[in-house]
This record gives C-alpha cells, sequence and structure tokens, in this order.
DNA sequence: CCTGATGGTAAACAGCTGTTTTAAATTTAC
DNA sequence: GTAAATTTAAAACAGCTGTTTACCATCAGG
C-alpha cells in the first residue's frame, strides 16, 4: 500500500468534493485528480461511481449506527424497562451524532452528505442508506412514542421530521449561515453553540400544542 | 407564436424537471425534447443554461416579492405604527408562499426548487436570489425583530433559519414523506394540511425558553 | 525461475453535455 | 410585394462523463 491506503485516499477525497458540489457535479476525474489516484483506482476498488457513494455514507453510518444502538441498549437498561424521557433520547441522538464526525474533524461533511441524501433525487441512494440503516431510525422512534403517548402518531411522525429538517439543514448549510451570522453579529458560531440553541427549540417544537382540527368537510386539495 | 409561447412551455417543463431530479441532472435536451420545442430555442431565448435557471425562479419570486411586500404594507397600515404580533407575520407569510403558486398548481414543485436553491451548491443560484431578493427578507426580518424584542438578536436570527429549515425541508421533501406517511398510517397528507400541523410548531420554536448561557470558559471548539 | 495474483497505470470507448453555426421558415414593416 | 427582422430547424462542435480495456509492476508461494 502507498503512504495512505488508496481506498482510504479516494473516500476522504471524494466525501470533501461531494459535500462541496454535490453528487452529479463531482466527477471521477475531479476526486482522483485531487487525490493523485489514478482514475481506473475509483472502478477498480469500488466498482462504480453509485458504490463509491454508498461507501462515503457508509463510512459514517456504520460506526453512527453501532454507537447509536449500544447507546441505546445503555438508556434501556438504566431506565429498566421504563419510560425514558424524551429530553434524554434527543440528546442521546445528539450526542452520537456529534460523536462520530468528530473523530476526523467532519461534522459539517458529515451533516452536508445527509442534506444531500435528502435533497438530491438519488434514488438509489435514499433506498440504500433505508435499507441499510432503516432499523435505528425504526428503533428510536418506537422509543420517542412512549415517551410522548399523548402525541397521535401522524403528529409525532411529522414532528420528528420538522426537527430532522431543522437540523440537516441548519448544520449542513453551517458554512452559509455562518458567514451572514458573522457579518451580522460578529459572533463566532461553532457547532457546540448552535446545538445549545437547537436543543430548547427542539423540545418546545415537540411539546407544541396540538393542531386545531380541520373542518371535516374542507375543500378538497 | 405557437399555440403556446414558446418561452413560457420551455418554463413551465423545464420547471418541473428541475424539481424532480434537480439541475446538473436535467439536460437541456430532456427539457426541449420533453416540451416540443427545438433544443437551440433555450440558448436564443435565455442564453444559457444559468439563465434558464433563474428565470424559472424568478417567475415564482417576482409575483411573491410583490404580494409580499404588497401584504406587509397592508399589515403595516392595519397596525399604524404598532407592533405587529408574531403570529400575524408568520400567517402572511405562509399566505402569501402558498397563494403565488397555487394558481398554476405547483406548491409542490415551488418549494422543491426553494429547497434546491438552498442544497445544491450552485453558487451562482444563491448569489442571484440574495441580490434579488434579499430586501424583503430584510423587511419581514426587522418586523420579526419588533415582534420578539425579548429575543436576543443572534437568537432569533438562527431560530428564523431553524424554522425556514422545517419548512423548506418539509415541503420540499415532501413526496418521499408523503409516501412513508401513508405507509404507516395511512392517511392522505394535503399541503394545507401539513401548514396546519406546521403552526404551532413554528410558534412554539420561536417562543421557546432561551437556552442554558455557556459558560465562557468552556472548551474551544 | 516460473506462476499467478493483486494493485496500479495509461489509453481508448461510447455517450451525453451545453453551445454555436448554418440554413430554412415565418412573421412583421413598409 | 418586397425586404428586413424574428423565430425555428437540424447539424456540427468541442469538451467532459463513467466505464472498460489492455498492459505493466510488484511480490508471494511453488
Amino acid at each position: 500500500m502507498g503512504q495512505t491506503d488508496t481506498v482510504t485516499r479516494i473516500l476522504d477525497t471524494a466525501e470533501v468534493l461531494f459535500a462541496e458540489r454535490g453528487f452529479a457535479e463531482t466527477s471521477l476525474r475531479h476526486i482522483t485528480s485531487k487525490a493523485k489516484v489514478n482514475l481506473a483506482a475509483v472502478n477498480y476498488h469500488f466498482g462504480s461511481k453509485k458504490s463509491l457513494i454508498q461507501a462515503v455514507f457508509a463510512r459514517y453510518l456504520d460506526p453512527f449506527t453501532e454507537r447509536f444502538h449500544a447507546a441505546l441498549d445503555e438508556l434501556e437498561a438504566r431506565y429498566a424497562g421504563g419510560v425514558i424521557p424524551l429530553e434524554e433520547l434527543l440528546e442521546t441522538m445528539a450526542r452520537t451524532v456529534l460523536e462520530v464526525p468528530a473523530e476526523r474533524n467532519s461534522l459539517k461533511v458529515f451533516m452536508r452528505l445527509l442534506g444531500l441524501a435528502y435533497s438530491q433525487a438519488q434514488g438509489h441512494l435514499r433506498r440504500y442508506i433505508q435499507g441499510q440503516y432503516g432499523g435505528v431510525f425504526s428503533r428510536f422512534t418506537e422509543l420517542v412514542r412512549r415517551a410522548t403517548p399523548d402525541l397521535p402518531d401522524a403528529e409525532r411522525f411529522w414532528r420528528l421530521h420538522f426537527m430532522l429538517g431543522t437540523v440537516i439543514f441548519t448544520l449542513s448549510g453551517l458554512e452559509a449561515l455562518r458567514d451572514i451570522a458573522e457579518k451580522d453579529y460578529g459572533e463566532q458560531v461553532s457547532v457546540r453553540d448552535l446545538v445549545r440553541r437547537l436543543r430548547p427549540v427542539v423540545v418546545a417544537a415537540m411539546s407544541a400544542p396540538l393542531p386545531d382540527a380541520t373542518f371535516p368537510a374542507a375543500e378538497a386539495s
């Protein structure tokens, strides 16, 4: 192997470029030239560009799911079959999300990738992620369900996705927002600071009053 | 002119394809063939693909800004220099956002485009939108500032973006989420329904308690 | 020393991209 | 009716895309 493994050099370069420019806008030639690797190496090691994209995600999501499962195990044990409070669940998820990329100083990249996974059409990616990592998410939502028994199922579903949107949108567009914030308020914004600000907002959103019932005979839409 | 203007036929087709697949993934040939228009017509009428993308946005954002300015005028007149309540401001914004594409039944497209404008790197687009339509947004945030005098400026800034994330993320990924929701809860979800669910969440989030102050000597990050 | 992998390289492939060019058709103005 | 200006049409352009091919290096086991 070279000074660093060719495979990891490709992954390291690819994830940064993907995060910066998106998948379609990042060519294999751009990746390989920046990684100082031969063009064919990508297809040799990964088979295709699609698989490379999935590999980039797997390198984050595999450790994430493992740690998250472990953290939930620990939590369930601590509460011994009782109900785990919502704050505790959210806190645990946030901590795990931050832990994984922290080791490589790449939270920004990780979040941006998550955002792309949602926004870019890339059907194969959503299917891959859903199939590979849908399990942890189900486990988490089930625990959230027990923590918020008053919330109708549909309402909880939507609110969870609202908050997912908040977090991914904010942290993935962080670069741009940070620039504006600093210009307007001269304030240095760290991720840690943002998470601190996010917490009360997410909690308040999840415990907001239920919406007024719609009149059953409202016009169709 | 043909049965319908060539220019509008291009725009109609382009916005749908852009919304479905993103900008880079949508070729001019795809657009023109589906619009039954000659390939060169795009470059003839719009000059370039970039300009076509901007034109697609302008067709939504121009009427939006006009109406939104008018609605804010009306609101300021009604409250005669006094403070406009936050709920009123949010309500007005929501109403205007829904009004514009309602005439063409293309809210889904509009939201998806907004999401793309944020998530796709496309530097020129963000610059164009910021330069062309930054004004209304500034006016709106200033009114929000007066409506929430207790909120520190930075906190308000971030919360507004949190909520922007929630709305854009949800409504732009609506297709996918709708599929999941229907499968899981057998529920038909209309945009109107979603907006109804969003309202209490957004209000609660904006009025959430302030986060605990960080200890000044916390470790850097 | 030969054999057979394994990892890496350069070149070529077919296909699609946005854009331009050239020519024909159509509309408008006088 | 003729001339000028728009608009459409088809073809060609250069450039980039992901992928494949054929070839070379390195090195282990026999």
